[in-house]
DNA sequence: TTGAAATCGTTCGGTCCCTGACGATAGGAT
DNA sequence: ATCCTATCGTCAGGGACCGAACGATTTCAA
């Protein structure tokens, strides 16, 4: 099950300079490699994809939880892309001047905004979406597909461990 | 081995929404999950340890490059660190300003500069690193030493995927 | 019914982060 | 010797990102 794979250079190097400290090296190595596949697969995803349609990958993020489940309070809409409110301010900004989003005001309460993808918003996502998905499907080719799935479960103990 | 874990409520929806759309599900699952616990552990960090050094996740990281591999060019230091070289100037920057980091000129080749940890940065590195070692295993505490293994493996597949 | 407290989205100040452009320096070719 | 080109770090501009503070609105208790 568990082939072979080269530790990186960086990771050989940063282990012998910590040996010895007491260092759990499993945690370490478990958390730094979460870390920098993401940044790594973002920048991929960003240059190879987004950027052809003008997006960053939360004005991405965002688009695409309005596809998925429709208009949003941006309460909410900020909880699920994993932003803060007032990040989200911006986001939304750029999203509606590209004219992929537009602001409602809710109806009953005058506090509340209404966040919801144009008709051109959905369709652009409609378009990015399986060719995301294919680059996932490119990024992932060397792991079977119970090793995606184990991998998808780890992490979501973790997640489920950070957020308790 | 691969115990039942509850998928996230968001996770069961976003399937839903996409069924029948030709969707690599495991792609899917498996790399929307590295996201979304990247965030998750980043922002933990940042809250739970680095605020109380007033280091930013990046500043971090690049004092701990600096830390392990001693002085570097700037150039090297950024591709070490994760980020473009224009993100570095700024972030050395703030680091100079908290008194972690010093700028010192190449003595052969007047266009480099060497940054280097002042004795104050490494002293708060070896402080900062044993506890940061130390929440990372508690966000991985639910998974066993074979799973954070095969975890740090399946990633570090991906990352020579994706870096190729 | 009216005042206090809670909640909403935005703004503000600051840092991070990128790309593209730039000035400075270095090195190689003629 | 002097271009030409490559490489270095920085700056400018713009978006992303956060916490804190803020005005507007709602809700609830007295």
């Amino acid at each position: 099950m568990s082939r072979e794979v080269a530790l990186t250079r960086e990771e050989r190097e940063a282990r012998a300079r910590v040996e010895g400290l007491g260092i759990d090296i499993d945690a370490f190595a478990a958390v730094s490699n979460v870390f920098r596949v993401a940044n790594a697969v973002r920048n991929y995803m960003e240059r190879n994809l987004l950027a052809e349609y003008r997006l960053s990958f939360s004005g991405f993020t965002v688009l695409w939880v309005l596809w998925v489940w429709g208009p949003k309070e941006s309460n909410v809409l900020a909880e699920e892309s994993g932003i803060s409110k007032s990040t989200l301010t911006g986001v939304v900004k750029t999203l509606e001047g590209l004219g992929f989003a537009i602001r409602r005001p809710h109806a009953a309460d005058g506090r509340r905004v209404l966040v919801e993808a144009t008709e051109t918003g959905m369709a652009t996502l409609r378009e990015i979406f399986p060719r995301f998905n294919a680059l996932e499907g490119e990024i992932t080719r060397d792991l079977s597909t119970a090793e995606k799935e184990e991998l998808a479960r780890a992490l979501r103990v973790m997640l489920h461990t950070v957020e308790a």
